[in-house]
Order: structure tokens, then C-alpha cells, then sequence
DNA sequence: GATGAATGAGCCTTCATTCAT
DNA sequence: TATGAATGAAGGCTCATTCAT
């Protein structure tokens, strides 16, 4: 089928970009990697700007698909507990890691390509809102301070996570338990004294 | 004289840079914004990885200086305030951008890149040193709860600081307000009780 | 066929070399030359040197082509005799003059470039060992002084030779019927008086 | 002294050139090879093939003196025995090799360069004409057979000389006393029988 | 005369892309 | 669809030469 030989491409390139970047990687690269030849890979991709934009889309999806297994629980705090822990679980797994990688990428390019810049960007707002949408549940309920800034906060925790992927790319002696610790520790500062 | 003829180069090769990235920005463009010549730029730099390896030494001292800058205050919470404030505002600057937008090239640069890498990493340690010093001086103070785990804040507190970076140069709406806001919840969060 | 190509490309470069030596020749002269494009060229070799290199072994073979052609004659006399004038004739024919002029630039190579340097001197050995050979078997047969030092004369031979292509390829005024008269005179002297 | 001077970048540039090749020594080395500045060089000479027309110069000038040397012998037979003693015994003196590596140079280059060209054939022909000299002179002494042709045999000496320094370059095992051995087999050729 | 930083034409090479098979 | 040889624009870099000091 066609999308399997699509994919079969879209894979071989994904490892060739966490390992080299987009730009130091070439077609000829991919065409080893995949083990197809160059008219193949011409037949599904207009060009490699277009398969970059294809890797893009790829991410996206797979956080899409992460943050929605991390949904589903009612009680806020509980949810945004989710939310961290899933994301901070995906950082030890090997395709995590190698999907961070070519985010990083991609978070740089940003700055340069339109595409990539709206793909980046919608995958931060969607856990932006997401988490909003946990914090106001959690300030009509009482258990949110009333008087703090959802989106902010949502935002320094998307920020947060963030940087703790760059640090655990980088090879840092960063645990998940400490990033764990230090969100909790951010948590608790939401919550109202005397709730939950 | 020789050391002022390199830093225009390395002026032209940061606009450059940030522009377009490292992998984008030929020889040419750089010699187009210098206005010099390609042997005048090989008889200052072996080629281009050294002029990105120079850019990075340019901004790796550039931090540091930031961080010096941010210094100097004994409070603990004050201290830590400060460097979050000074950091925060280095991001409305033209200047604090442009450095910034070459950062995150050099961050994705550091997973090739062993320099780079050791540049970047050193980058994160600095700061880091730093606040634990002050949460440290924090605990024994009887200000910051003793129970905290200060090598894990830090880096936690970088690591935010790292996500406000990459919103910002994004071009995320994110104010310094909110971001400041954030983070002296945060830091309430580590206060004792009953302590200021 | 891939091989073909090759061929065309190391005829092309043949011409160019012989024309105006190794290094005054740029890849784009070849390229002219050939009628293809720089990327086929780099898609059949390495780079220059390859190619360089490639010529060399054509020249190689071409001259243990010839040794060969000149060879079978049982007569030791007779063998010297048509070597000589194998190796002389050819110094008249367009293709073998062309030939010659990429070998004097090989020669000079050679004092540089080990696998030059072997190629030329396995090309000194070849004829050296033929004619030692049969001057053996003229000492063997009494035809030839046995106090003579084969390997010696045969050097000398090949020598006189060289010297000879150098002259020719110079323009000199010398002609083949001189050369072999004096190659006649120097086979005089080995023959044992009264004797064929 | 101006000649001084001039003499000074000669010698660096013929241990350049003796290295590596005019053509693989850019102007560069003979900078750092003289302790000179580029400058100074293009004060002496008017560019690249200005030096090595000197270079050619020089060598000529050497081998000419060389062959002064080997002269004024009134017997003819001795004369030629002392040009090829003389010759023989300079491809032993470091200083000779040297030399002879741009020889070598010079006459690939001859092919090229007319200047170089004029050079390289004015070598030959200055010996030849010695030889003949002194083969005429045993002709008309009863020495040497009148049937010969000086022309062709005096090439012929030269020619063999020449791949003599030519094996001797490439570091064949060829010793003096072998080719000087070869040389007397070819003189014994040219004599009359019964004459000295 | 001497210096050496600067010039810039031109070299070697790569690589995204095409197209006949 | 798939192949892979061929294309050629463009990139990084060198080096002979100049010229202000």
C-alpha cells in the first residue's frame, strides 16, 4: 500500500534527522536509511522541505496522542498530576528521546518556517488549554487559589517541561523523580490552604 | 587592529546566524554582511564550524555576564528574585533576543556538536551553582524549608526559564508579568511558613 | 554501462592531462572535456586524485600491454631486439606520444605520491626482469658475455629508454633509426666475439 | 645586498619546490619557508612563474658548471669517462638530488612552458655538443670507429644518464658503479679494435 | 625595501532534484 | 511505481597578488 511505503520513508528519515538535524542530513542519507532509491522517495514527497513539514506533523500528532492518554480524570490536581507524569514518563522511553530530538530541531526552525512555527506552536497551545481548563474546574471547585492567572500558569508549567526536555536531551543528571518533586512543589503553591 | 577586524566578523556572522540559522547562513551571506572579503574571514576563522564555535564562546560570556550582573545580593529570596528579574527582562531587549535566538540554534546544535554541547551545558551549570548556593544559604537561614531538594529546584528553576525562552522567541504572548508572577509562586512555595 | 562511462571520463581526463599536466588541469577542464557534468564525473571517482590515479593504472597497463606484445622471441638477441623496437615504434604513433607525456608527468608524481610512486617503479621492474631474462639465457647460451652483470645492463637499458622518451616528447631532433643504432651498438658490446 | 636577498628566496623556494612540486607549493610556503613576507618576495620577482623560471635558471647554471668541471681532459675516451664519473658521482651529494628533484620538475613542466622548454633542451644540447665534441676528436685520433654518428651516440649517453637520475629518484638500487660499469660496456662499443 | 592584512577569482566538491528506463 | 545515473547550481575554501603602512 501506498501509506506503508510513505511511512517506511517517513520512519528511515526520522532517524536520520534525531541523529543528524535536518540540514546535515541529505536525501542521500534517507534513501540509505530507508533502503528505497532517490525516484522513490521523489514519488511520495514533493521535496525535503516537504518531508521535514511530514516529520513536523508526525511530532505533533505523537504529543497530541500523549496528552490525550494522559486525559480522562476528573479531580484537576489529579489531572494536571496526569498530564506531568506522562509527559516526564515519555522522556525515559527511547522513541521519547528520539522524538525530543527532532522537536528540538523543529523548535529551532521555527524561527524560520512559517509551518513548522504553527505546528510548534498549536503543540503548546493544546496543552495550554488543557490545563487551563483543569485549573479553572480546579478554582470553581475550590481547591485553586480563585485569584491566580490560569494561563500563566499553564504556560510556566508547559515551560517547565520544556526545559526539562532540553536538560534530559542534553545528557543531564536530571531524574524524573526530581522533576516530579519540583512539580508537585509548584502544584502546592495553587492550592488553597485547608484544600485537598 | 586584529582582534577588532574578528569581532566585526563575528557581529556579521551573528546577524546572520540568527536570521537564518547556522546550517542556512553560507560563507557568502556572512561575507555580504561584513562587507569584507571570503580570505579576510578564513584568515580569522579555519572555516565555518569555528565561527559557530566562536559564536557560541560569544554567547556562552554573554550569559555569564548576565549572571554577574544578577549577583551580589545576600537575601537568598531576594537574590533569586533578582536573577529571575534580570534574566526575564534580558528577553525585551533587541540584543537579549538576538543572543537568544542563536541559543536555541546552539541548543540543538549541542546534540551533535560535542563543544557546543559542552558550551550549552556549561551554560545550564553556571546558574544553576548559583541558585543552589542561594537556596542553600536559604535552608541554613531558616527562610527555605530544609527538606527541599535545592539541585533539583535549580535546575527546575532553569529549566523554566528555558520554556519562557523558547514561548517568547515564538512569539508567544506571554508578558514578564505573568512569568514573574509564576515564579514567585513558585518560590512561595519553598518558604516556611511564618517566615518571610 | 558504468564501466563506459568511467572510460569516457578517463579518456577525457587523459586529454586534458596530457595536455597541460596534473595539476594545471581543474576538474572543470574534464568536465568540458567529457561533455558531462561535475556530479557524474564525482559519481564514477573519488575526486582528482582518483582520477589521477586511474590514469596512472591505464598507463600502467597500456605499457605491460605493449612489453607484452614485443615478448615470445626465443633469441635472447632477438628478444632485446624486439623490445627496443616495440618500445621505440610506439614513441611514433599519436597515441603513444600522448601516452608518454601523461607518463613524464607520473614519473614526477611519483617523488610525491606513494601509489604513484609504486605504479611507476612496478613499471621499471616489468621490463627490467624480461630483459634480465634474456640475457640470462644469452649468458646461458653463449651467445652473451657471462661476466656481465645483467640486472646493471638491463637498468641501463631501460634507461637509455627513458631518456630517450624524454627527448622525443622534447622535440628533439632524434630520430628512431638513431636510437636503435645506438641500442645496436650497446648490444655489440655484450656479445661474446665470434659469437652470433 | 639586493642579490642577497633575491638569493635568499631562491633557496627556500627550491627546497619548497624540491618537496613538493611547483605546482602543490603555494607561495605561502615559500613565505614561511624564507622567514620572509609576501611583500618582500613580490619585490623580487614579479609573481609565481617568475620563481620558477629562476629556479630553472639556477639548475641550469648548476649542471652547466658541472659539466665545466668534468672538462678539459685532452684524451678523448677520458673526457667522456670524467663527464660520466663526474655526472654519476653528483646524484650522491644531497645537494644533487635536490637538485634534480626540480629537474625532474622541469622537464614535465618543459611541455608546457616554452621558457622552461628552451631551458630543459638548451641542457641537453650542451653536453651532446661536448660529447661529439670529443667523439669527433677520437675519430680523427683513430680512437673511436669514423662509422659511428657522434650525434647519436652522444643523445644516446645523455638519455642514459638521464634514467639513471630517474631510478635514482624513486629510490631504485641502483649504484654508481653499475651504471658507470654500463657506461664502459657502451665505450668499449665505440672503439676501434685493436686502439686503446 | 619590508610587512602582512585584505582581496576576489576560481577551484573542488556536494547534493536536491529529474527523468529515461 | 521504482530505479539510479546524471544534472548543475551553489557552497566552502584556497591562494596569487596587492597596497597602505
Amino acid at each position: 500500500m501506498l501509506a506503508a511505503r510513505r511511512d517506511e520513508i517517513l520512519v528511515a528519515a526520522e532517524r536520520c534527522f534525531a541523529r543528524q538535524g535536518f540540514h546535515q542530513t541529505t536525501i542521500q542519507d534517507v534513501i540509505k536509511e530507508s533502503g528505497l532509491s532517490a525516484g522513490c522517495i521523489y514519488g511520495h514527497f514533493t521535496g525535503k522541505d516537504d518531508l521535514i513539514q511530514a516529520i513536523g506533523e508526525r511530532r505533533h500528532a505523537r504529543d497530541a496522542a500523549l496528552l490525550d492518554r494522559a486525559q480522562g480524570i476528573s479531580d484537576p490536581l489529579e489531572g494536571l498530576r496526569s498530564i506531568a507524569r506522562t509527559s516526564l514518563a515519555d522522556l525515559h522511553r527511547e522513541e521519547g528521546l528520539r522524538s525530543r530530538r527532532i522537536a528540538l530541531q523543529l523548535w529551532a526552525e521555527a524561527l524560520r518556517d512559517e509551518t513548522v512555527h504553527r505546528q510548534v506552536t498549536s503543540g503548546v497551545h493544546r496543552p495550554v488549554a488543557e490545563i487551563v481548563k483543569l485549573l479553572r474546574r480546579g478554582q470553581r471547585g475550590g481547591q485553586i487559589d480563585p485569584a491566580l492567572n490560569p494561563r500563566g500558569i499553564a504556560r510556566s508549567m508547559v515551560a517547565m517541561f520544556q526545559g526539562f526536555v532540553l536538560q534530559r536531551l542534553w545528557g543531564e543528571p536530571f531524574s524524573t523523580a526530581e522533576a516530579m518533586a519540583a512539580f508537585e512543589l509548584f502544584l502546592s503553591s495553587l492550592v488553597v490552604k485547608g484544600a485537598r
